[in-house]
DNA sequence: CTGAAAGCGCTTACAG
DNA sequence: CTGAAAGCGCTTACAG
């Protein structure tokens, strides 16, 4: 330890180091200690070693979290609001994908507890909860963020208003036959925003018969090859809610390989109010979702549960966003 | 340490341990104490800690990565192929953004080094290099890769040639008339794309007057910016080169916000192939680049690096892949 | 083949 | 207000 060059111990120096101010370093040191320790400290450009300091207070500083994919743009933009948190708390992160493979997802978190994560940040909740209920079990701490799963703290979207708003907004520009891209049946979201629609198309009296609904992964792919599935059967809906931007702009894709036209045809919404929606040839209505925020605030409900508080799930509020693909036909 | 459980010393324990396999294991312990070791350490699911470990090797198995924005499909999937070949071994990694903002880069830098990891990956070089530079001056060891910098290390997409690919095909399908969405000029990326474009039209005859190249973010809004700076002028080009999939995405919103069809008044070709850019309405022309496999190659450079060895830059052929938006007219 | 000892760089009671 | 001591959980010469 370089700083006792300041002609004193390092117990001294690591008092007055880890005092956030000067007059709580008071408690410690002499105000002329607390200059020369200081000073010492800047001029060699001191920074403790975290793994020192992690083995000594047994504490990491590490927070582990474990998405699908870094790929979707929602998870990367939700991680960069959990890093960014996490940052500004002088935390650290660890990634790693899942891709929602119960395998990966288990080995995945193992890897970080090794590692010492003090606690976990889960992006691929799946609805059942039986992964996340073991591991509660073990006492390991963690927050679930974008998928919810019953009984665990969770920072979600209002995924089923979300869907409502969706739902209302169809029938308000008058589209009662609609299909839905529902996503994976495991995954809240889907779940969420699918309910919401199907009771909004009920309030006005309409049931969306079982076949409307199709399940796929959330990506364009998914979208494109679940839009032709529900175009295999006549006649077509008026309009697809594909409950992910990705899935909507494959779906587009499927449309247009068809020659249907957006919206004259079928009006086509997406969610999650992704960079692209607003800039594509047809620009999408989707609904916006505060996907940074939520990450955010799930580092900090994380940190307060590490604190040995409780967290009441939180849900966040969408809004609507209309645009090109379901203008009024 | 409860694996001395095994009645025997920890310094037995970790030389058992730490033998890759049985037989050198047997130059440090008996078969049997061998066999015992093991058993408890199984059975108590032992996990050596990091901290502990990184202490005393001085060797803290963290590799920093630094990227513009993970949001990016791009550096995110390049940076799956960094984790992925880290923890298959043994390394785990630490990311941030820095927005290609040179003060973030430095922060984030250190911030990681603080972290005490033994390397670093840039994704966010700025092809003048004086921040490397300044690194490389002080001992750090890094590896570029996306982009790269004069007399650093780095594992990248040979762009110039990915460039020609494009001239070329546009020569090919009749046009002449070419503007360049050119992404920002300090990434080699679109220094080097842009090059072997303007190569392969003069090769043809073509030379590109300085307004058919015009600069801007690598996204979708960029790239819209971008082509209505570009139609501003007549006449129109007879094709559009974007430096990227998303700036493609946002130069054709821009294009039929103008009721320009593509490819048939212009053509549009991306860079990258991006999961997107097959599910398009309009499907992309685009080059295709190995982008995990970059990843991947980029942390092995680097642990090559750390153990002494040399580097030379290395450079990963792209591929053109033709689709609609480019057919001819 | 195995153990005892030292030490990585810190923090934190415990004395004074 | 300051220091000396112990210890976090490992690994690695050094002996034997």
């Amino acid at each position: 330890m370089v700083a006792d060059e300041a002609g004193v111990t390092p117990s001294t120096v690591s008092r007055v180091l880890n005092s956030a101010s000067d007059t709580a370093a008071r408690r410690w040191a002499s105000a002329e200690t607390i200059r020369r320790v200081r000073e010492v400290a800047a001029r060699y450009g001191y920074r403790p070693n975290p793994q020192a300091v992690g083995l000594r207070t047994r504490r990491s500083r590490l927070i582990g979290v474990v998405v699908p994919r870094l790929q979707d743009y929602v998870l990367a933009t939700i991680y960069e609001g959990i890093d960014e948190a996490a940052t500004e708390r002088g935390y650290g992160t660890l990634v790693t994908n899942s891709l929602d493979d119960a395998r990966k997802q288990a080995v995945a978190t193992e890897m970080l507890l090794d590692r010492r994560v003090e606690g976990l940040i889960f992006g691929d909740a799946h609805f059942d909860g039986a992964f996340l209920d073991k591991l509660a079990g073990r006492g390991v701490r963690f927050v679930l963020v974008s998928r919810r799963a019953p009984g665990h703290p969770s920072v979600t979207v209002d995924d089923l208003m979300g869907g409502r708003l969706v739902g209302e907004h169809l029938v308000a520009t008058g589209r009662r036959d609609v299909a839905i891209l529902a996503g994976e049946p495991y995954a809240s979201t889907a779940i969420d925003r699918t309910q919401g629609a199907v009771d909004a198309l009920r309030a006005a009296g309409v049931d969306l018969p079982a076949h409307r609904i199709v399940h796929g992964p959330f990506d364009a792919q998914g979208g494109r090859a679940a839009v032709e599935r529900v175009l295999e059967r006549r006649p077509f809906p008026e309009a697809i809610f594909a409950t992910n931007d990705f899935a909507a702009i494959g779906a587009m894709g499927a449309l247009r390989d068809r020659n249907l036209r957006v919206p004259g045809d079928i009006a086509v919404v997406g969610y999650n109010d992704t960079a692209l929606a607003a800039e594509l040839p047809t620009s999408l209505t989707t609904v916006r979702s505060p996907m940074r925020e939520m990450g955010r605030q799930g580092l900090r409900m994380l940190l307060d549960i590490l604190q040995g508080g409780a967290a009441e799930p939180v849900l966040l509020p969408p809004s609507l966003v209309i645009r090109e693909s379901t203008a009024a036909s």
